[in-house]
DNA sequence: AACTTCCTCCGCCTTGAGACTGAGCATGTT
DNA sequence: AACATGCTCAGTCTCAAGGCGGAGGAAGTT
């Protein structure tokens, strides 16, 4: 693979093993030198900024982690396209969740990458995201696809309604029906007409289930 | 740091890129040598003994991460001890939970570090389980004094039965009483009564809230 | 003006959930 | 033998949950 230029990678993630290790990796890599890192996204925008101002070399793409203290992958990827639109951000992650590969690849990440595959993929990742050839697991691309089948097929969420969606969540909170009546000050009564729609749009049995389906789409703490 | 002996090391970790990047960089360190790799549990224990009936060098110890598919670290920590008792373990982790801190350090983990770590932290761990002495983030020993505390204070774990507990993973999945009562081959008083048990010693007021508790702890998917 | 959607509320009714009390039986412990 | 624990089941009772049907007002859409 003889590229004449050499591709200026950034990587950020809290985890001190795994920056370590991709770096001491990918150094070994032709073609790929690791010139900035950062523990989470504001110290990685600071890099940067401090890179731009002082003439440094700007990094061509970002190795960016999802799950991080201070400013997530997701957010930090938003503002980094809009502050630098030419530089190229994968998202590298442990977890495979449709909403989230979702929100990155809207964010501007080119690439969504589980940290499950093997050096030699994520070499091969690197590399097409550099030539503006997006590259992904099967796996991601299969969430990927489920996501936008997913948003075609019922509008933006369930068709919850703001009020509905409240009562929802306070019941995945364990709330009962009195209670959540005096939370958002109207009557039983209608908080009982709301649970009766959210059993029927989200197409469940009790309250119970309600819950469990808020805590299994991980909508709760 | 001096030592005479050279320390043989395993990893087992599903991701490539934490194991590549953790052998690369401990290679680099004087006095590791990292000898054997794993993508899980069950991997692992077939490796070792591989090296162990062809009389091949040996580790003196693993570092092994907690989630992993086919065999978890937990499962797998308990096996290895069992079999090769001289040999120490290290629980590697992205997450800190003190339920599996707990598990982790009964099931023979020397030690139990964070992957948040610095990478001179964790060869300071090393050496440290290395020569019996074992070492802990200041989070995890928290975790797991709070793990003891609790312990002290209520039991074992919450005081559950096993049938309390297979009553309480069914209410989980959002079984009604009739449903469990008949897939436990009981009556659904029995199901009352074993619900009006988990209530009170886990201290909730329903069923949905005992879901929640579940899904909260992470026993559920 | 007609229509739809959302939020609100009512009464009536059935059923499931859960509390309380009490009890039989098997196990293992002291 | 006495005791404790876990699992089982029963009867009774109260109340929250949820279904069903109806309805009015506010807001935006066609």
């Amino acid at each position: 693979m003889s590229m004449s230029t050499i591709m200026k990678i950034m990587i950020v993630d809290d985890h001190d093993m795994v920056r370590l290790g991709l770096s001491t990796y990918l150094s070994l890599e032709s073609g790929i030198e690791v010139i900035a890192e950062a523990t989470n996204g504001r110290e990685a925008l600071e890099v940067l900024e401090g890179l731009k101002v002082n003439n440094l070399p700007f990094p061509d793409l970002i190795l960016m982690d999802l799950m991080m203290p201070e400013m997530d992958g997701i957010a930090t990827t938003q503002e980094a396209i809009i502050r630098y639109p030419d530089m190229k951000i994968i998202i590298l992650t442990s977890f495979l969740e449709d909403d989230k590969v979702m929100e990155g690849i809207q964010a501007g990440a080119v690439s969504y990458v589980l940290k499950s595959v093997s050096s030699e993929e994520l070499v091969y990742a690197i590399n097409g995201a550099f030539r503006g050839m997006p590259v992904m697991n099967t796996e991601v691309s299969q969430a990927l696809s489920r996501g936008i089948r997913q948003m075609s097929a019922s509008k933006d969420d369930n068709g919850l309604t703001v009020r509905e969606r409240e009562v929802l969540m306070l019941i995945a909170e364990g709330k009962a029906n009195k209670e959540i009546a005096e939370e958002l000050f109207i009557s039983i009564k209608t908080v009982k007409t709301h649970v009766s729609n959210l059993l029927m749009k989200l197409d469940v049995e009790d309250r119970t289930q309600l819950a469990i389906y808020v805590h299994r789409k991980g909508w709760a703490g």
